[in-house]
DNA sequence: CCTTGTGTTGAG
DNA sequence: TCAACACAAGGG
């Protein structure tokens, strides 16, 4: 039933989804065996050759150890990638701190790829019905998403919530053109706030006022029962779901240097993706519902007091906010390697394509 | 700089 | 299909 979902040729898809994995201290081996040292190799590929502290002897012990899990590959770094394959192209399902992690990662994506009866390594032989109707509802690029952004057991759990609130019908795979079974339901409006230069500037990351913020975000208190991954000490992870019904994750702390209320991780994305400039309004909402779900939404600067940006002759200003995902994208200079699927795989159909502007 | 995840190959 | 290995490219 759903074709378009094949994750696309592989090489495009990596305008890199990571994100998350709060910046854990490093695995790395606090203390190593006394006397061979053990060597995981770091960074690119160098092959490094380990000398056997007794003897000086070379060994080869500077091996990835293999996982024991199916689609599961060893990082260079200690960590562990998730893979399966398909149509002879492996798909990346992401990295993980835990080999298990990934390994339960790959038994969803085998689940989604592969059906019921899919081989995993957890996973018994018959899955949920309602994590099996969640994989239904969701291409085979969504689920690799959520995946790659370990997002998938927030997303589950919120797609059993919207489903108690009575919207049950979910439109089936294949990426939802026009559904917006989110967008009709009640909530009310927070707090807005007109975005900065350096709200959508190079330090990733949005000010919010902190009347707000304390009045709303709570930051003690804000882990809610709406998935936060438990993040060390910096701060939370809350999400938001958009006007399209995509979730968004954002690390909400407190920066002391400043005193004041942020969102930095995974702020950048969403201003890329919205194309979000300054003095445009970001609009947090909440559904007035038993579920405290968050919402984020956004609206360009009423009045335009904009330069108008003309090119050849061509009026590009705004170009990606006009909503037509036909725009022409405009690329300047001797083409920098740019992705120019960017986004991709995964955006709603409903989600305007990413437009493009360099200027050298 | 470090990490991701793609390129690639050979084995099953 | 799959994992191993190397490493280019991207992001901070």
């Amino acid at each position: 039933m759903d074709y378009s979902c094949v994750v696309d040729d592989s090489s495009t898809t990596s305008e890199s989804l990571s994100i998350s994995t709060p910046k854990e201290m490093m695995n790395k081996l606090s203390s190593p065996p006394s006397t061979t040292t053990r060597l995981y190799r770091m960074g690119s590929g160098g092959s490094s050759v380990v000398l056997d502290s007794d003897n000086g002897v070379e060994t080869e012990s500077r091996k990835l150890p293999s996982s024991k899990y199916k689609g599961v590959v060893p990082q260079p770094n200690g960590r562990w990638g998730a893979q399966i394959y398909e149509k002879h192209q492996r798909v990346w399902l992401g990295t993980f701190n835990e080999e298990e992690e990934a390994a339960t990662s790959y038994d969803i994506a085998a689940r989604r790829f592969r059906g019921r009866d899919a081989v995993t390594n957890f996973k018994s032989p018959t899955t949920t019905d309602a994590e099996s109707a969640f994989l239904d509802a969701h291409s085979k690029a969504e689920i690799v998403d959520m995946l790659r952004k370990h997002t998938y057991a927030d997303e589950l759990e919120q797609s059993r919530r919207k489903f108690v609130n009575g919207n049950g019908n979910r439109c089936g795979s294949e990426t939802a053109v026009s559904s917006n079974d989110a967008v009709s339901r009640a909530r009310e409006v927070l707090f807005e706030k007109a975005v900065t230069p350096s709200d959508v500037g190079k330090l990733n990351r949005l000010v919010i006022p902190k009347q707000h913020a304390e009045k709303h975000f709570p930051l003690p208190a804000m882990t809610t029962e709406t998935g936060v991954s438990p993040s060390p000490a910096k701060g939370v992870l809350i999400n938001l779901e958009d006007r399209t019904g995509k979730v968004w994750r954002f690390r909400y702390s407190y920066w002391n240097s400043s005193q004041s209320y942020v969102l930095t991780k995974g702020w950048s994305r969403f201003v890329k993706e919205k194309n979000l400039r300054a003095g445009d309004v970001v609009c947090f909402e909440r559904s007035t519902g038993p579920d405290r779900q968050l919402f984020i939404d956004w609206k360009v600067r009423s009045s335009p007091v904009q330069t108008v940006v003309r090119l050849f002759g061509v009026n590009i200003f705004n170009v990606a906010t006009t909503g037509n995902p036909n725009d022409v994208a405009v690329e300047f200079g001797g083409g920098k390697k740019k992705r120019s699927r960017g986004d991709d795989l995964f955006s709603l159909g409903c989600s305007k394509k990413q437009t493009m502007i360099n200027i050298l």
